[in-house]
DNA sequence: GTGAAGGTTCCAACGATGGGAAGGTCAAGC
DNA sequence: GCTTGACCTTCCCATCGTTGGAACCTTCAC
């Protein structure tokens, strides 16, 4: 319960990134090495977790690795523009509008041809007729 | 322009599925191993180029590769109940809505932290103390 | 001392796709 | 015949973020 120092897997469960995460963003570049106990086990200050749990809180949202990598870039300048960083938010908003799009025109589709699907015994099916020939399935089986 | 048996290449234009994934989709064992000409080279009948077709526009609708796989299976089967089909299509509608649900939450957040940050020259920016805090930044930069 | 819990590194996998190297084949033109 | 270029083959590697496991070492409590 101290704030001292602490092994990777108590920075784990304050910061909420898995200690295995830890070690792969220490790999990458993304986090700076940790400093070594005599023994080489990693130990982490609360600065650090402070770093982890900035880092979870933007995976959170979505932002990519190297974003992440943008935003404590900035997150440590005392001097950035906020511009920059509403840009990047901005940037990856769009993004995810233009992702949730692609996913909702898919699921409209599905839902559609689900609704001209029987769902029964009988073996007809809108669904497979349009994945067979890429159309939209005539009017309806009548 | 003839209908008969065609090279990968031609069967990837003719289908969409470029030639890669063809390969790639032969080897996961999606496909069938394609017919071979004395030379090696994999050749593709109208009906090969139907199931690439099929398999593309169930890509297209996000379906996965285990999912197609069972759908290709239900398409060939003369006898297939269309419950099944359906129940297929509307868990995996289930399943992008739940996503879409997560990226909109994403965007939401994104927006809001974006609406109040000034975006100018200034360092001060709610975007940052949100993901360094975890909590939604206070009322406003006065 | 023994065992549990936790640390270390390294290697591999997921899902779907693309890039590229190194080499064989086929058709056309000369 | 020979060359050229388009096409094919297999194989390995990379992406992206995350997880799992093996083999081994350290710490700590009993």
């Amino acid at each position: 319960m101290s704030d001292g120092p602490m092994n990777i897997g108590e920075a784990a469960r304050a910061s909420g990134v898995s200690a295995k995460m830890i070690r792969h963003y220490e790999n990458i570049g993304l986090i700076s090495r940790a400093a070594r106990s005599a023994s080489g086990y990693r130990r982490y200050s609360g600065n650090d977790v402070h770093t982890l749990r900035f880092v979870r809180q933007a995976r959170n949202l979505g932002f990519s690795i190297r974003q992440i990598e943008e935003l404590l870039g900035l997150w440590r300048n005392q001097r950035r523009p906020s511009r920059r960083v509403k840009a990047l938010a901005m940037a990856h908003a769009e993004a995810l509008d233009t992702r949730i799009r692609e996913l909702q025109a898919m699921k409209r589709t599905l839902r559609d041809l689900a609704a001209h699907c029987h769902g029964d015994e009988r073996p007809e099916c809108p669904i497979l007729e349009r994945l067979a020939t890429g159309e939209p399935p005539g009017e309806r089986i009548r």
